[in-house]
DNA sequence: ATGTGACTTGTAGTCCGTG
DNA sequence: ACACGGACTACAAGTCACA
């Protein structure tokens, strides 16, 4: 499972926490939900602006979102 | 500051701990040289796969790479 | 409300150089 | 060793119709 893979699974995770959709979060993120779609199911390539704009839409700080032990490597 | 910006400051600051040449970084990440300089001085919107990459070279898992303080927000 | 394939446009990313 | 620029190609951004 590579980055792009786990960063999809660590936005769905936080967004489901908080109960939002993901047409919600793309709304707040300012993307589209269909791209929003994507980027969780691991899909796209995302650069790190897009990254920033998700992150911030989760109300997350960085360090935060990424202290998740999925993202110590070796996962499948 | 963006996190672009906060990406390439903390890149810069690995690779240097570890004594290693922006071309030998490039090298270990099979991407090129003058796209590491851009990289390093926030120039350039990465993509997730690159920034994978990047990470990798560093020999330092994710989680640590944004274990930062920088990457809280509200950064100059 | 979520997922997918297909598409166009802008830019990421490469490769050649310069100081 | 680093930064930057021009010219090029590959691919991400962004949107849509449809399921």
């Amino acid at each position: 499972m590579n980055l792009q893979e786990l960063f999809g699974k660590r936005v769905r995770e936080l967004r489901q926490k908080q109960e939002l959709s993901q047409e919600a979060l793309a709304f707040k993120a300012g993307i589209d939900r269909t791209y929003m779609t994507s980027i969780e199911n691991g899909k796209r390539n995302v650069s790190i602006q897009n990254i920033e704009k998700v992150i911030t839409a989760l109300d997350v700080p960085v360090k935060d979102f990424f202290a998740s032990d999925i993202f110590i490597e070796g996962k499948k």
